[in-house]
DNA sequence: AAAGTAATCAACCGCTGCTAC
DNA sequence: GGTAGCAGCGGTTGATTACTT
C-alpha cells in the first residue's frame, strides 16, 4: 500500500462487513421488465436530448436490425440534464473529519437515508447530494473493507469478470464488506497486471511443454501437454464477450488489448463448460487445491469452468461455501430454476454473434451496446 | 537531495435503470 | 403512455505518496 494515512481520506477503515441493501428496483441488475424497456425504445427513437449529437451502434442479432445511427445534434444549451446541484456553490474534493462526522451522525440518528439530495441540506454539509451518497457508501459506512484483499477474493473478482466482464457492482455484492468502487480500483491497479503477469507465465509453460512434448515422441517419458490450452489465469485473461463488450465501451488502452485479444472460440465458455447435470465437475471442483496448499491459485485451477451459481440464485454466500464446498455451492445449481436462468445467462451473457460485433466496433469511439450483456429474451 | 515516474485510490462525471406520478 | 427525478453504476480524473534514477 503505497498511500498513507496522512491524506484525509485514507484513515484506517471500519471494520463491521455486512452486505448493502440493493434499491429493490434493482436488486436484479441483468433482468429487465418489458414496460420499462418499451418506454425507452420509444425513447431513444425520439432521440431525447442526451442523446443528440452522440453515435449509436446497435445490433438485434437475430438479424432482425442493426447499424449505426448518427443522432443529429442540437444546440449546446439543449444538452445534457440538469446537475444535481449547483457546483460552483458546493465544496469539492477530500472530505474533511468534521464533514465525516456530520455524515455519519445524521445517517446513524435517522437511519436509512431516503433522498441524497436532501440530505447535504438536512445534516449541514456542503456537498452535493451524489457527493454524500458515494462517501457514505464507499467509505463511511460501517461496513467498509479496504485493502488486505485474500487470494480468495482475487479469485472471486478474477472468475467474475471473466464471466460477466467489469460489472463491479455485482463483483463486489459478492464480496461482503468490498465497494464496487474499491473492487475496480484494485483490479485496475493490481489484480489485473497480476493476472496479465500469470496469463504471460501460462501462455511461455503451455508452449514450452508442447513443443518439447512433440520433440520427444519417441521417448519413454512424453512430457504431457496440459490438459487444456489455457488454465485459469489463462482463461480469465481471455475476455470474455462481457469484457469484450467492455472493451468498447472505453478508449483504454487496457480495454482495448483485451478486445483484440479475445478469440471467437473462447467464447461462451465460461458458462458452457459448466453442466448443472452432470456431476463430473463437481469431482473437478472438489478436487481443487485450496489456495494455501498449492503456490499459486492462478496456475492449480482451471478458472475457464469456473462459475458462480450464486450469481443466478442472488443469494449471499461465504467464503467458506465458495471454496470450502464449491461441490455443495453448485449442487444448490441444480435445481430446476437455477438451471434454466444459468441457460440463460449463458445465452444472454456470451452471445458468440454479440461478443464479434462488439469486437469488431472496438475501433469505433463513444460505441456502447445497447444494454450491454443483456438478454433480448429476458426483456 | 532533487527530479521524474509510477502507483494508488477517493472523488467526480455522465450516463442508465427504475420508480412515481 | 409520457416524463421527471433520483439511485446506482462504471469509466475517468487528479491529488498524493512511493519508488527510481
Amino acid at each position: 500500500m503505497r498511500c498513507n494515512t496522512a491524506s484525509p481520506h485514507r484513515t484506517a477503515p471500519p471494520a463491521h462487513p455486512a452486505r448493502r441493501p440493493l434499491r429493490a428496483g434493482r436488486s436484479d441488475p441483468i433482468i429487465h421488465h418489458t414496460p420499462y424497456r418499451a418506454a425507452k425504445q420509444r425513447r431513444e427513437a425520439s432521440a431525447p436530448r442526451r442523446n443528440r449529437g452522440r453515435v449509436f451502434v446497435w445490433a438485434d442479432f437475430g438479424g432482425e436490425f442493426g447499424g449505426v445511427v448518427v443522432v443529429e445534434r442540437e444546440g449546446a444549451a439543449d444538452m445534457g440534464r440538469a446537475p444535481c446541484c449547483d457546483k460552483a456553490s458546493v465544496k469539492r474534493g477530500p472530505w474533511s473529519p468534521e464533514e465525516d462526522e456530520l455524515l455519519r451522525s445524521y445517517v446513524r440518528s435517522h437511519g436509512a437515508v431516503g433522498n441524497w439530495i436532501a440530505l447535504p441540506q438536512k445534516a449541514g454539509l456542503n456537498r452535493c447530494g451524489k457527493s454524500c451518497r458515494l462517501r457514505w457508501l464507499n467509505y463511511l459506512r460501517p461496513d467498509i473493507k479496504h485493502g488486505g484483499y485474500t487470494e480468495q477474493e482475487d479469485m472471486v473478482i478474477c472468475s467474475l469478470y471473466n464471466s460477466i466482464g467489469s460489472r463491479w457492482s455485482i463483483i463486489a455484492s459478492k464480496l461482503p464488506g468490498r465497494t464496487d468502487n474499491d473492487v475496480k480500483n484494485y483490479w485496475n491497479t493490481k489484480l489485473k497486471k497480476k493476472a496479465m503477469a500469470m496469463h504471460h507465465h501460462q501462455q511461455q509453460h503451455y508452449h514450452h511443454h508442447g513443443t518439447a512434448g512433440r520433440g520427444h515422441a519417441g521417448g519413454a517419458t512424453i512430457a504431457t501437454p496440459p490438459p487444456a490450452p489455457q488454465s485459469q489465469c489463462a482463461s480469465y485473461m481471455q475476455p470474455s464477450p462481457a469484457s469484450a463488450s467492455s472493451a468498447v465501451t472505453t478508449a483504454s488502452g487496457d480495454a482495448g488489448s483485451f478486445g483484440a485479444m479475445y478469440s471467437p472460440s473462447h467464447q461462451a465458455a465460461p458458462l458452457g463448460h459448466y453442466n448443472v447435470n452432470t456431476a463430473a465437475p463437481l469431482a473437478e471442483f472438489s478436487a481443487m487445491p485450496t489456495p494455501a496448499a498449492a503456490n499459486s491459485w492462478a496456475i492449480n485451477m482451471a478458472f475457464e469452468d469456473m462459475f458462480l451459481p450464486e450469481l443466478v440464485g442472488g443469494g449471499d454466500f461465504s467464503q467458506a461455501d465458495l471454496f470450502g464446498g464449491f461441490g455443495a455451492s453448485l449442487l444448490q445449481a441444480q435445481d430446476s430454476r437455477a438451471q434454466s436462468s444459468l441457460q440463460e445467462l449463458s445465452a444472454c451473457y456470451f452471445p458468440n454473434a454479440q461478443a464479434e460485433m462488439w469486437a469488431a466496433a472496438a475501433d469505433h469511439v463513444n460505441v456502447k451496446p445497447p444494454g450491454a450483456g443483456l438478454c433480448p429474451s429476458l426483456t
